[in-house]
DNA sequence: TTATACATTATAATTATTCTAAACTATTGA
DNA sequence: TCAATAGTTTAGAATAATTATAATGTATAA
């Protein structure tokens, strides 16, 4: 269990104040082994879970982005319905369970490298990112 | 130029009743040689601008989502802001271009085929597709 | 320890999208 | 051909995710 203070100096790092509610928020999101892929919603719905006081949801909206903005969280896109992120922000690819609505990490072993050919000229590419949308076998003629 | 009895028959096939607003709309996405890649914004300014009657945005709305449906138009998430459209439905990946917004297709010799290695067990691959984020080489230090 | 710059908050505003229900139109079959 | 009907369009209302606002609160530096 990473210890409070330990965030305290991650947050500080990044030139982010270590507010009660900043610190709160790296507890769930990083006191923990495996990644986390959240929406806003599902992590507002943790917080007043696991927590006992309230953050409002203009703080959770505000930390994330700050968290995105110094690397420390991945958006990954999937469709406009809403923000997915993730907290591994290696470089890596992701399946996405149609039927769950679930994000869940590619393993290195899952997927070659990816080798880009060509690029724009002009252009430097800041990400390449696989998403394999998969669905259970049957069920899945809409 | 391909005439419009074309598209009237492509809208019986797909059992949608070719309408004048969609046989418009079809015009503006499908009567042209290159891939469309559009926003429903864009494709709303585009029709008001293109054509001389309005559509109601929920006709557009309702439109793009029937052809997506019957696999005329393939959604391409970039972000959660707003949805991307494409006229080019075949497997194939994309650049975005972070200054402009802008979506260009991969050429299929920009990228090897994807080979995926391990499946989530139970479920079966509906589309992969790779996304390469790409922006101007100077100016990207936000 | 106090001024200040930054954060949090509730709530309002905004934006993309979907819903609604009334008016309209293509199709079917008498 | 013509009504019945099933599907379509429409403007505007409703919804949902996100962002802005402005007042209050708090961490930090001097």
């Amino acid at each position: 269990m990473t210890k409070n203070c330990n965030f305290i100096s991650k947050l500080r790092k990044a030139g982010l104040r270590p507010t009660k509610q900043r610190v709160k928020i790296c507890e769930i999101l990083f006191n923990r082994e495996k990644t986390f892929h959240f929406t806003i919603n599902d992590l507002a719905k943790k917080i007043s879970v696991d927590l006992n006081e309230k953050i409002s949801l203009a703080t959770v909206y505000n930390t994330v982005h700050h968290f995105e903005k110094k690397g420390y969280l991945k958006e990954i896109a999937i469709n406009s319905d809403k923000s997915y992120f993730d907290t591994n922000t290696s470089a890596h690819h992701h399946f996405y369970d149609e039927d769950t609505h679930e994000l869940i990490d590619c393993n290195q072993n899952d997927i070659d490298t990816i080798n880009i050919k060509n690029n724009i000229t002009g252009k430097k590419i800041n990400s390449v990112e696989v998403l394999i949308k998969v669905a259970s076998d049957n069920q899945n003629q809409n």
